[in-house]
DNA sequence: ACCTGAACACCGTTCAAGT
DNA sequence: ACCTGAACACCGTTCAAGT
């Protein structure tokens, strides 16, 4: 990655800006013609450095997870283990939320084997592994509710963040008191109700 | 709507038929040329019948949202209010679930006075005051925090029975269990934790 | 090595022409 | 009153041709 030719290095960079403005606006979906005008290339250049449209998603998020990851460590060491979690929950939700769609991918990518695509899969390696363990250390020190896992939580924080990108602006934080509400439901304090079938 | 003509009547069948199928395997966004393929009749026909993707959506729930209202009467009866609300919450997602993105489209349907499809935010009426009767019974016996409001708790069962049409379905009810704990975190036993900023 | 844009098969939506 | 399909402007994706 490092030994890009000059121009190359440029276009991708050109790239990332314009499909992070667009999917800011559009959402994930967006139309890939329309990243590339804006980022002045040929719709060919897109498709040469992003062969997906995840892999160009798996780029747009790549920083913010990497970030994700390094203040995992950070909270786990400053306060106690439910917070923790509920403050690294919180990031991450407010983190994704913005674009529209994303949760969603994000959520494919690491659950399905087969049909998410593995950029994407790869990129959030690193913040699911962080996941898993603040969720592992809540749990052993009695906060957290033993029976839930960390695919569900993620599960759980993807599908709720995407609220946040909702058209319907009415009410923007709505996406945070429903998590709040989750979180709540997260806690150890009171029995485990029985999941009922859908 | 009673005196439409006969071929049309039936060409409006076999639409509504073609989409639920269509619809159920590839979600909302499924192709309306497919819809209309599959039902046999020109494209311009589906258009006449159904101006807007969002009018065929709400013809194809029509039917079970009319049932969730009547279903909501008869556990209120039957049931503890917080147990009431429970049950026909979790009815509510097993009945949006199976089509990909409906919930979402019914979010903001309901949700987005301007942009939201008004035939769509029609047919979920009905069920949006059941909802809302629910809810508040289930806060007036004390079982259900006060501070959360029925648009909230809609907001969230529509993001959450989203999951269970997620793709990736090695897991195909942790949409059931994300609910359980959302519900769980519903209940009044405990102190209400502050919503965190996201 | 990398970039470009034409080409292909689609799509949503409209609307003249038909019965 | 209703149905049809061509027409338009898009889109995702590929790939020959260029530098």
């Amino acid at each position: 990655m490092a030994e890009l030719r000059a121009d190359a290095q440029r276009n991708r960079g050109e790239l990332l800006g314009a499909a992070r403005q667009v999917i800011a606006e559009e959402g994930v979906d967006a139309s890939l013609r329309d990243i590339a005008r804006r980022a002045g290339v040929g719709i060919g250049t897109l498709y040469r450095h992003f062969p997906t449209r995840e892999a160009l998603l798996a780029a747009i998020i790549d920083d913010g997870v990497r970030r994700l990851a390094a203040t995992a460590e950070g909270l786990a060491a400053a306060k106690p283990a439910d917070e923790a979690l509920d403050a690294w929950l919180t990031k991450v939700a407010g983190t994704i939320g913005p674009y529209r769609g994303l949760a969603a991918s994000m959520l494919e990518a690491v659950t399905d084997e087969e049909a998410g695509d593995p950029a994407l899969r790869l990129a959030c390696e690193g913040m699911m592994d962080s996941g898993r363990d603040l969720l592992a250390a809540a749990q052993a020190s009695g906060d957290i509710r033993p029976d839930v896992t960390w695919p569900d939580v993620f599960t759980a924080i993807a599908a709720i963040s995407g609220i946040a990108s909702q058209p319907g602006k009415q009410d923007r934080d709505a996406a945070a008191r429903v998590l709040a509400v989750y979180l709540d439901g997260l806690r150890a304090t009171h029995a485990a109700r029985p999941v009922q079938a859908m």
